[in-house]
This record gives C-alpha cells, sequence and structure tokens, in this order.
DNA sequence: ATTCTATGTGTAACCGGTTACACATAGTCG
DNA sequence: CGACTATGTGTAACCGGTTACACATAGAAT
C-alpha cells in the first residue's frame, strides 16, 4: 500500500503538497496538483484511515446508540442512519445500550478513544450529563436529552391523540390506553396526547394500564384487564408491539377484532402491515427519523450551521384492518 | 488526556516499558511494574486506540455485513454478534449490503483502511474472490462463501424436510412450497430437504412456486397460486415473511388457517409468536448463529485455533397456532 | 523603486503508540 | 573463573498522515 511519501516522492514534490493537495487545503499550483494526480492514480494510492485520524483527532465512524436492535421500532432507524451515513462517507457504530445506563457510558467512552465524529443516540436519559459533558457532535433521536442538544422527533402527543379520536369517532364507548414507561419521555407524551383526546369528550370511559414496550407484559396485562372489565371496546397502545400484545390477549378471549374491539398501534413498524388481519396504527416516518437525525449530526462533524435544535417530524393515522374507520 | 509518555515520566521509567507493562510482553520487574500501575492510575491513563492501530495496523473493530438489517431476521443476529463482540473488547459496524455486491466490496475496503479486525458476512456471494484474496479474519454467516472460509449456519435441508413431513403428517394432500432465490445456497438447501420429504411419500401432490424473502412477492404469488389452484391444503415456506405474505393471502382468499389449509414457516424471527395466531415455524436459533460467528471470528482474530471450518446449528420444529400439529 | 500581498512549496516536528536493538546485571554451568 | 543465559530497561526509529513556519516568487499598490 502506497503512502503520502511515496506519492510525493513519485511526482517530485514534498509530503505537504500532497496532503493539501489531498485535503484541498492551502495553495496548490495547476502543474503540482496534475502531478500529484498523476502519482495516485499511478500508484492507486488511498489514504490511511487511521494515521488520518491520530492527527486529525477525528475519525468518520458515527456512533449509534439504542436501547436494542432487536425491538422492531430500531432496524429502519438504522439502516436510515446507514444509508445517509455511507453517502456522505461516514461508517456506523452498533451499539445496544439496553436503556442501560452504565453500558450506555462505556460505549461513548470506547468510541471517544477511537475519536468517533459524533453521537446519535436514543438515550436512557437517566445520565444528561455525560452528554452535557460531551464536547462532540450529537444527535438525540426519538427521545430529548437536554434543550441544548439537537433532537429528531415524532409528534408523538398528536399521533395518540389522532388515534384515541378515531377510534372515539368510530364509537367506541369504553377506551383502553396501553401505556408506555411513563419516565420515557415520548411515552408520556403520547400518553398527553390520550388525555387531550379524552378531555374533548363526554360519555366515553377511560381506562389505563402501564406495560413496558413489550410483547409479553402488555398481552398479560391487557387479558387480565380485559377480563375483569369485559365493556372495553377500543384499545390505543403506545407501540405497535404492545398492540400486538393486545390482540393476542383479544383473541384468547374470543374477541373478534375489529367487530367487537378495535385495536390502534403506534409505531408503523413494517411487521404490522405484514399481519392479518393489518394492524391500524400512527405511523413514524421512522426512516426520515433517522434519516433526518444522521444529517444533522453530519452538519455538525462538518461545522455547518443548525436551523433548529428541534426538528419534529409529522405523524400519520392509517386505518387498516383492526379498526373500523 | 494523558500519554504513554506522561506515564513513563511520572513512573520514572521509559515508554518501552511502559508499552511492555500494558501489552504484557516482555520482561519487565515486579517494582517497575508497580510503579507504572500506580502511574497509570494516578493519571488516569487510558491508551489511545487510533495511536496503537496505526503500529500494530490492526483495531477491534469488527465489520458486519449483512443484506438488510430491516429483514426482521438479522436484528437478532446482529445482537448476537454484538453482545459477544462486546464482552471481547470489540467494536461493531454495521453495513449494509443489499445483496450488491458492489456495496459489499466498498466496505470491505473501507473497512481495510480503518485497520478492521476482522469480518462476518452474509455475503451476496457473487465475488468469492473479493473475499478469497482478503487476508483477513472472516466467518461467513448464513451463507457459505468457500470451503476454506469458516462457515456458521443452521441445518437447513433437515429444517425443510422437518417441516414439510409435519406438514404430510398432519394430513396435508396438496403442498405448496413457497421456494427462496435458489442462487442463495441455504434456500436451495431448504428446497432440497422440502424435496426429500416429498420423496418419502405417495399420494401427495407437490406444488412449487418461487418468491423472494420478501412479503409483497410472497403474498401475490402465493394468492395468485391459489386462486388457480385452491385444492392446496398446506403451504412450506422458505421464510418466515414469505410465510405472512401467504397467511395473508389465504387470509384474503376467506380460507381459515389452519383448519381449511395449514403454514408453516422458517426462520424463527422474534415476531412470529406475536402473530395472533402465532406462527409455526421452523425455528433457527438466530441468537447462537450470531453468538458462535463471533466467537469463531475473535478466535481467528486471537491467533486460538479452530476446531472446524464448518459450524452448523441444530433447527427446531415449532408447532403453534397455523398448523393443526 | 519599494513595499505589500497573494500564491506556491519544502522542512521538520508532531500525533501516541510499538518494537528492534543495545546495553546492563546477575545467576548458572563447566 | 570465564562464558552463557535469562532478566530488565532505555534509545530512537517507525507507523502515515497534518501543519506551523520559513522561504521564494510575482504582480499590485504607493
Amino acid at each position: 500500500m502506497a503512502t503520502i511519501r511515496d506519492v510525493a516522492k513519485h511526482a517530485g514534490v514534498s509530503v505537504a503538497t500532497v496532503s493539501r493537495y489531498l485535503n484541498g487545503k492551502g495553495y496548490v499550483g495547476a502543474d503540482t496538483a496534475q502531478a500529484v494526480q498523476r502519482a495516485i492514480t499511478d500508484l492507486n494510492y488511498e489514504m490511511n484511515a487511521v494515521a488520518r485520524s491520530l492527527t486529525t483527532k477525528q475519525s468518520n465512524l458515527i456512533g449509534l446508540i439504542l436501547p436494542d436492535i432487536t425491538n422492531p421500532f430500531f432496524p429502519e432507524l438504522a439502516r436510515a442512519v446507514e444509508d445517509v451515513a455511507l453517502t456522505y462517507g461516514y461508517t456506523v457504530v452498533l451499539c445496544n445500550s439496553d436503556e442501560n445506563p452504565e453500558k450506555e457510558k462505556n460505549y461513548i467512552e470506547t468510541l471517544q478513544k477511537k475519536y468517533v465524529a459524533g453521537f446519535i443516540v436514543t438515550s436512557s436519559q437517566h445520565n444528561r450529563d455525560v452528554y452535557m459533558e460531551l464536547k462532540k457532535p450529537m444527535v438525540a433521536l426519538d427521545r430529548p436529552i437536554d434543550a441544548s442538544i439537537p433532537c429528531v422527533i415524532s409528534n408523538n402527543r398528536q399521533g395518540l391523540k389522532d388515534s384515541t379520536r378515531s377510534l372515539i369517532q368510530s364509537g367506541c364507548k369504553e377506551l383502553l390506553f396501553v401505556e408506555g414507561p411513563n419516565h420515557i419521555q415520548s411515552a408520556s407524551e403520547r400518553k398527553q396526547g390520550f388525555e387531550e383526546a379524552m378531555a374533548e369528550v363526554q360519555h366515553v370511559k377511560e381506562h389505563h394500564i402501564q406495560a413496558n414496550f413489550h410483547f409479553d407484559e402488555s398481552y398479560e396485562k391487557v387479558k387480565a384487564y380485559l377480563t375483569a372489565h369485559p365493556e372495553v371496546d377500543g384499545i390505543a397502545t403506545s407501540s405497535d408491539v404492545a398492540a400486538l400484545g393486545a390482540i393476542r390477549a383479544c383473541t384468547e378471549l374470543g374477541l373478534a377484532i375489529p367487530q367487537d374491539i378495535q385495536i390502534i398501534g403506534f409505531d408503523g413498524i413494517q411487521l404490522g402491515e405484514m399481519l392479518s388481519p393489518p394492524l391500524s396504527t400512527v405511523r413514524q416516518d421512522i426512516y426520515k427519523l433517522g434519516a433526518m437525525a444522521a444529517r444533522i449530526l453530519i452538519k455538525q462533524i462538518e461545522k455547518e450551521p443548525l436551523e433548529s435544535l428541534y426538528y419534529e417530524v409529522p405523524v400519520e393515522l392509517v386505518h387498516r384492518g383492526t379498526t373500523r374507520s
């Protein structure tokens, strides 16, 4: 593998000139530029990324920290991040935090030693300080960290408001809301949306349970609740996976969906469409969320100005098979 | 951030000694070791990964190349790889190849410039040579590349054989096999398994269609086929996602699952369990697949001997709601 | 004509590690 | 007792880039 010195020698110039040419910094005469380019082509030179990082204290690595890639919401996000990272010449490192602040912190440290260019984080929230001290470009994805850190997020409140309203409009009188973990801001915003929609009407009874974003817990809690409260005729959930749990609970209780009970999820994971019946839901533009986060991060890395610190991407109600539209 | 020279000075020794101590190579006297350790603790020294990579031409990055993290089979795989990578001190770079050999090749080159320690690849096959020339540790995951390259794979043949047999045993007389893309070896092995099972019996009619591993194509082709051949009473597919497509087709045609028609998938993606009814399938131990691949890669990186070049992980028939067991 | 500025290029130090080699000491063996 | 080996440590070159600074030239401004 040719080095910059080989190129310099071959072109009959100094390494500094080659370096300037490569980075487009400083003056390089037209003839010289040609000669250098020629040498580069001849020798099939490619720059050594590691050596470069050592002096510039900057790599083209992007750290993507998320709770668990296994949660169906995240692969699409990761995919989007990777796609735009690639087009800008960055490479993404995948980090599963398991909602564990300690793990999150370790990853951050490890990556800093590698001079990562920046972070995209769906944070476990507990450790805002870790991020505040970090003098690296970063963006918070799906979950805000601090007002000073750029954030890309769906309009959660509006989404749940829409889904709740639609359930009400299609005749539900006893509405169960399966909340997410409310210490996560996006979950509590969704709850707020639900409540706002409920506040608009009378004569609709409100039921609540809380579950994490996992299938099992949702399934069990919904089943228990429905057994005790058979009058429930509509379920809004805070995630699609929770909706899947609810569907299972209803199916096992012999309830027909959407005839006896309507169900609407939240997220718009791809698998929702593949279900039979397909899942009605509030679709977040997951890909866009990820793509925007990546673009905003890269803007920071490349010192371009940001228009805003808060990017909200709209959300869309999708009626499919589990609601009576 | 303290450097190795700071540590050396603080401990009153030379950098060489510190380096030896850090890497456990060469002789270091007991007293000296103590002094050095002391200095390290005092200064809170952490080694600079980039500088180290520059001389050793080796990083602790692992390249994970797979077709598309968005395909539900892969997140669990990625998760497993990441988990074991983490415990051994490696970091994983996520690369989506889109089954595009060109993209795959680019990633390999980019990562080589970063001195990656090795690759785990679910390859797009077309470019065996790219890998053969590569003088890096690597392992083929789910899809063999070459007999000389360690490979971790499920027993695909046996799996499809099992699922087909079980459909036959539960009374199917007209069996439709939804094949995958046969240029992918694991897909053609599955097909082989199907055929072996069919060869064991008479009086069971065989139907074939081919689809990629995606929902839409499977849905459309199955629907068309079933419309033309309403006698089909069982479907075995080459992937769970294809099974989802088949389920949708059947549902739309008014067929009851599993009463009118039984369906069995292949893969064991987590979402299969969340369906209602839950999907019968041949479960690959996806996590194990990924974890083994990672371990085998790391063994190579750390120059430990491999017991074998071919690791087959068993597969398990899981009867859930879409078959009459 | 003189000074100033913009342009163009090279020298050498530096980033933070690793390691070949030289050198020193001390115990062992014949 | 001299030669040999195992142990312990330091010097300095090296990995492959970047960049501050010095120096040179030429046209523009005064």
